[in-house]
DNA sequence: ATGGGTCCT
DNA sequence: AGGACCC
C-alpha cells in the first residue's frame, strides 16, 4: 500500500521495482521489487544489493498513507451504509455485510428478471460522485468473481448439487464492485476475500494477491461439506497465519511440543517441529487438545484459538470509530543518534512533540485537515473547532541498542493529564510544544530514565525509541483553564511552583551534562536548545549559568544548525508535498464482508493500468487558492495547502 | 526491524 | 503500565 501511495505521488514508479525505506530497513516493497528478490523487511543493505535497481522512497512519515487510508476507510463506508467497517492497521478493512445482503436478496423476490441482470442497491457514497454509485449490475450466473474455494464448485456445482448460497454470490460480486470503487474514485488496487468470519476471509483474501479476490463459499455450519474443505484448506498452513497466533502463542505451543511429544514418539515430522519447520494448523488440531490450549494460552483465549483450528470464529466486525482512541508518534534512534544527554534527550521530544501537534491539529481540528479526509460542512466560514480533545500524554522510552533485545523489550512508559492550553490555536504551536515539555513532559522523562543508574554516572541516555501519545479523546470539551501556562509572567500559585522546578531542573541537567564544569561561556551550554527554549526558561538557565543574557546574542545562530531548520529537517520535511505533485494509483486494502453473511478482507498493490475516468477527468478549481489544477494532482495540490 | 495501532491483564 | 496481538 505504502508504494501504491507513493505511485499517486509520483506516477514514474509505476512499474518499477520500489522500495519503501524506514530507517536502515525496508519496509516493503512493490511486486516489481519482489520478484527480484528483495523481500519486506529486509535491511537496506540487502535490498540493495539483491536488487541494485531497487528504487528508494522514504516513507518514515506516514501523512500520505494515512491520508489515503482514510479515504478508502471514508468511501467503503459511505457505499455501505450502515454495515459495520473495521479498520485493521492502515491498509485492511473487515465489512460486515450480512444486512446489506440480506436487504438485496429481500428486494430481489418482488422484482421480475431483468435482462442486465441483477440490481444491486447500495448506500449513497457521496456527493462528489456520479449518481450510477449508488448500486451496481452483476450476473449472478457468473457465479462469484475472481478465485473461488472449494475450486471446483462453480465447474461442478450441477454434479455435486454444492452451489454457491445466493448470499455469498450477492457478496462477493459486493467485494468485487466496492473494489473497483476504491481502484476508480481513489486509484488505489486491492485485493479482497469473502467468507463466512473475519478469519477465513482475511485468509483467503491473501491468497491471491496483486488485485484478485477470492471466496470461500462454505458456510461453518459443521456440515461435512465445511469440515473437509476448511480442514484441506487450513491444515497444511503454517498457524501464524490465523489470526491470533502470534509469536508468543506459537513459542508457548512450540516448547510445549517439542518438551512434550518428543520424548514418547520417533515420528519424523515431529522432529522435524523442532528445529524450524512451522507448527501447522493440521499438526496442532490433531496432537493437542482443547484443553491443553485451554491451560496453555488461558481458558478464554485457549478457547478461541482452539476454534480457530477449524475455522470456527465469532469475532464481530467492531466498527471503527470516526476518530482514533490515540494518536501517536514516535522516532528511532540509531547507536548513533541514541547516545543523548538530557538537553538531547528534551531537544528529540521536543521535535516529536511538535510534529505530534501539527498532527493533531490536521485530524483533529475541523476546518484545517487535509479536504477529502474529512468533509467541511460550511466551506464559506473556516470553524477550526475541536473535534476531539486528549485527555491523557504518554511518554514512552525504550532504551538500549543491543541486538538481542526482545521486540518491545525495555520500553517504558509514563502518562499525565494533558494541559488544556495545548487545545488553543491562538498560540503558536512552538510555544505549546515546549509548554508541554516544561509542563508534564520532562517531568515524565525523568521519572523514567533516571532510574537507571547507569545513566546517572555517565550522564548519557542509551535510547532507541521515543514514542510521545495522546490519548482518551473526548468528544466534549475539558474545563476551561485558568491561564499562565503560557505566560512568562510569574504568578502565584501552584504553576508557577511547578514551572520553576521543571526550570530549575533543566539547569541542572546541563551543568552535569557538561561534567560539572564550572557554568561559563566555554561550558556545555547548548546554544541550539537554549534558542529553542522558551525566552522565560533560558533566562533561568543562563542565570543558573551566572552568564548575563546581554552577554550573548541568541538571535544569532552560532552555527548553522539553526533549531528551526533541524525541526523542519526532521520531521515537517517530508509532509511538505509539492504543489505540482503528479497524480495516484495504488494500495492495499484489506477488507472484509462478514459473518452470518461474507466476510471479505483484502490487500493488494498497485496496478498500471488505467485506473480511471474520474482520475483523469478534466481541470477543476481549487476553492482554497483558485488555482486551476488538473483532477488528477488535486489531491497533492491540496495536501500542499494542508501542510503549509 | 519501522511507525504506527487495538485490546486485555 | 505493560504485554500481547495486528498492519
Amino acid at each position: 500500500m505504502y508504494v501504491a501511495c507513493e505511485r499517486l505521488r509520483n506516477p514514474s514508479l509505476i512499474g518499477k521495482p520500489v522500495g519503501v525505506q524506514q530507517k536502515g530497513l525496508l519496509a516493503t516493497a512493490s511486486y516489481e521489487a519482489r520478484a527480484l528478490g528483495v523481500d519486506k523487511l529486509c535491511s537496506l543493505r540487502e535490498a540493495k544489493q539483491r536488487c541494485p535497481s531497487l528504487i528508494l522512497v522514504n516513507g518514515e512519515d506516514l501523512t500520505l498513507y494515512r491520508y489515503y487510508s482514510r479515504r478508502v476507510f471514508n468511501l467503503v463506508r459511505s457505499a455501505l451504509g450502515t454495515s459495520p467497517v473495521e479498520k485493521l492497521g492502515m491498509d485492511e478493512l473487515f465489512c460486515d455485510v450480512t444486512d446489506m445482503v440480506t436487504e438485496h436478496l429481500a428486494e430481489l423476490k418482488d422484482t421480475s428478471p431483468h435482462p442486465r441482470g441483477r440490481w444491486f442497491s447500495l448506500a449513497e457514497v457521496d456527493r462528489t460522485t456520479p449518481s450510477d454509485n449508488k448500486g451496481f449490475w452483476y450476473d449472478p450466473s457468473s457465479v462469484c468473481p475472481g478465485y473461488i474455494i472449494p475450486e471446483d464448485i462453480a465447474t461442478a456445482a450441477a454434479d455435486n448439487g454444492v452451489t454457491p448460497s445466493t448470499e455469498i454470490i450477492a457478496a462477493s460480486h459486493l467485494a468485487n464492485h466496492i473494489r473497483h470503487l476504491v481502484l476508480s474514485q481513489i486509484g488505489l488496487g486491492s485485493s479482497a476475500g469473502i467468507a463466512y468470519n473475519k478469519t477465513l476471509a482475511k485468509l483467503v483474501g491473501n491468497l491471491h494477491k496483486p488485485h484478485q479476490q477470492t471466496t470461500l463459499t462454505v458456510h461453518p455450519g459443521a456440515t461435512d461439506e465445511y469440515i473437509s474443505v476448511v480442514r484441506e484448506l487450513l491444515d497444511p498452513l503454517d498457524a501464524r497465519k490465523l489470526m491470533g497466533f502470534g509469536s508468543k502463542v506459537l513459542h508457548t505451543l512450540r516448547d510445549h511440543v517439542t518438551g512434550s511429544v518428543r520424548p514418547f514418539t520417533t515420528d519424523l515430522a515431529v522432529e522435524d517441529r523442532r528445529s524450524d519447520t512451522p507448527l501447522t494448523v493440521g499438526f496442532l488440531r490433531q496432537h493437542l487438545t482443547k484443553q491443553l490450549f485451554c491451560t496453555l494460552l488461558g481458558m478464554q483465549n485457549g478457547q478461541k484459538l482452539w476454534d480457530l483450528l477449524d475455522g470456527k470464529d465469532e469475532e464481530p466486525v467492531k466498527p471503527s470509530p470516526e476518530f482514533p482512541l490515540t494518536i501517536s508518534i514516535e522516532d528511532s534512534f540509531d547507536e548513533r543518534r541514541g547516545i543523548l544527554d538530557w538537553s538531547g534527550v528534551l531537544r528529540e521530544i521536543e521535535i516529536l512533540t511538535n510534529s505530534l501537534l501539527r498532527r493533531l491539529e490536521i485530524e483533529l481540528v475541523d476546518g484545517g485537515e487535509i479536504e477529502g479526509v474529512r468533509t467541511d460542512p460550511s466551506p464559506s466560514q473556516p470553524p477550526r473547532k475541536w473535534q476531539r480533545y486528549p485527555s491523557q500524554i504518554r511518554l514512552t522510552i525504550r532504551g538500549g541498542h543491543s541486538r538481542e533485545i526482545a521486540y518491545n523489550a525495555n520500553r517504558e512508559s509514563r502518562s499525565a493529564a494533558l494541559p488544556v492550553p495545548v487545545f488553543d490555536l491562538d498560540v503558536p504551536r512552538i510555544e505549546r510544544s515546549q509548554a508541554l515539555i516544561r509542563q508534564p513532559l520532562s517531568a515524565l522523562a525523568k521519572q523514567i530514565l533516571d532510574k537507571g543508574v547507569e545513566s546517572k554516572i555517565t550522564e548519557k541516555y542509551e535510547i532507541s525509541i521515543i514514542n510521545i501519545a495522546v490519548t482518551h479523546l473526548q468528544i466534549t470539551p475539558p474545563e476551561k483553564a485558568i491561564n499562565a501556562y503560557f505566560s512568562s509572567e510569574t504568578i502565584i500559585g501552584e504553576s508557577s511552583m511547578n514551572t520553576s522546578h521543571e526550570r530549575s531542573a533543566i539547569g541542572v541537567a546541563h551543568i552535569n551534562g557538561s561534567k560539572r564544569a564550572r557554568p561559563s561561556h566555554a561550558s556545555g551550554l547548548d546554544f541550539g536548545m537554549l534558542r529553542e527554549l522558551p525566552p522565560d526558561i533560558r533566562e533561568d538557565v543562563l542565570r543558573e549559568y551566572g552568564i548575563d543574557a546581554s552577554e550573548l546574542d541568541l538571535e544569532e545562530p552560532p552555527n548553522k544548525q539553526s533549531k528551526s531548520n533541524s525541526v523542519s529537517a526532521a520531521n515537517t520535511g517530508p509532509e511538505d508535498i509539492p504543489a505540482d505533485s503528479p497524480s495516484e494509483r495504488i494500495p492495499e486494502i484489506t477488507w472484509n464482508l462478514q459473518n452470518r453473511t461474507p466476510v471479505s478482507p483484502s490487500t493488494s498493490d498497485a496496478e498500471t493500468s488505467s485506473s480511471t475516468e474520474e482520475i483523469e477527468t478534466g481541470v477543476t478549481e481549487c476553492e482554497l487558492c483558485g488555482a486551476v489544477i488538473f483532477g488528477w494532482s488535486m489531491d497533492a495540490h491540496k495536501a500542499y495547502h494542508a501542510g503549509s
